[in-house]
DNA sequence: ATGATTTAATTGCCTTGTCAATCATTGTTG
DNA sequence: CAACAATGATTGACAAGGCAATTAAATCAT
């Protein structure tokens, strides 16, 4: 079959692509002195829930990041005060993290270089049709999240 | 404009699909005591070089890795029989890196595990039209890699 | 040729992320 | 309600990668 070798070119593309774009991000956004992608991830997460605040367990399934590492990027978000932890009043096990008003600045801060950069490096160098493909059949991949139907 | 958000709703999934993707084969490659991808990667570098063998360099770029994050990794590789480092004749600074033997067998023990998780994460998921449509786009992005033309 | 500059790789030190173990709290069941 | 398992988060110990400094060799200029 030749389309088994067409996606597997697909996926190769697909996967460099994001390592060459990444890099280039942190680059710019380390450059520009905002805040790197993956707080900008963290507080962007925040910022989209409802009242503005996660638990940490589901903070990190959001992220991809295990309980503990986001225990540690927590640990330093909240120095630089761009979140903050709030105990849980219903579950005294668990905590809320929230947003901080200057989390909201430094993600607002850090957009204009990401979305240049999303311009530059993705949005200018492919087509209409090639974006609206992108956005649909990565949703797709994304959507069930059936990684192993083990049963 | 419109293509404008269509283009960011692309990229945000294009890097979704690609945190949730990589967690996983990772997770299916050592459940399978294969290689890691990132092993993988560096494996079939070298095997697709010529004569199989990368100046230390080279390699880096290859994959993404500075200089010594890739002295370190080659140095567990080498550890593990996997890849071998020869001086290099013409220039005396270099290190030329090898695959061994069991390095290729290795690299092609993790094939079909990859294989799998390619096609049940990524291409049973999507149509023959969004397959030509991600490999082209892809590659469009990746080409020219002038990340930063600062004149 | 000899000294200055550049290039290739490595090493020291630091930051970051993960796994396994732990602590605290909650839910469950005899 | 008392023991016990399950859950949420954190901590210790460790592996891995990056930056800046270092070593060694090649290249260039005089």
């Amino acid at each position: 079959m030749n389309s088994d070798g067409l996606r597997k070119r697909a996926f190769s593309n697909f996967f460099m692509a994001h390592g060459r774009i990444t890099k280039e991000l942190e680059r710019r956004m380390s450059a520009d002195g905002v805040v790197s992608l993956e707080v900008y991830d963290v507080l962007l997460a925040l910022e989209d829930a409802p009242d503005q605040r996660l638990r940490m367990s589901e903070l990190a399934d959001k992220i991809i990041y295990s309980r503990s590492g986001l225990t540690r990027l927590a640990d330093r978000l909240e120095q630089k005060g761009l979140i903050r932890r709030v105990a849980c009043p219903n579950d005294r096990r668990a905590m809320h993290v929230e947003i901080t008003e200057l989390g909201l600045s430094e993600r607002l801060r850090a957009w204009p270089t990401l979305e240049r950069g999303i311009q530059e490096l993705f949005g200018e160098r492919i087509s209409d049709d090639e974006a609206s493909s992108i956005e649909l059949a990565f949703a797709k991949i994304l959507d069930p999240a059936d990684t192993e139907p083990t049963a």
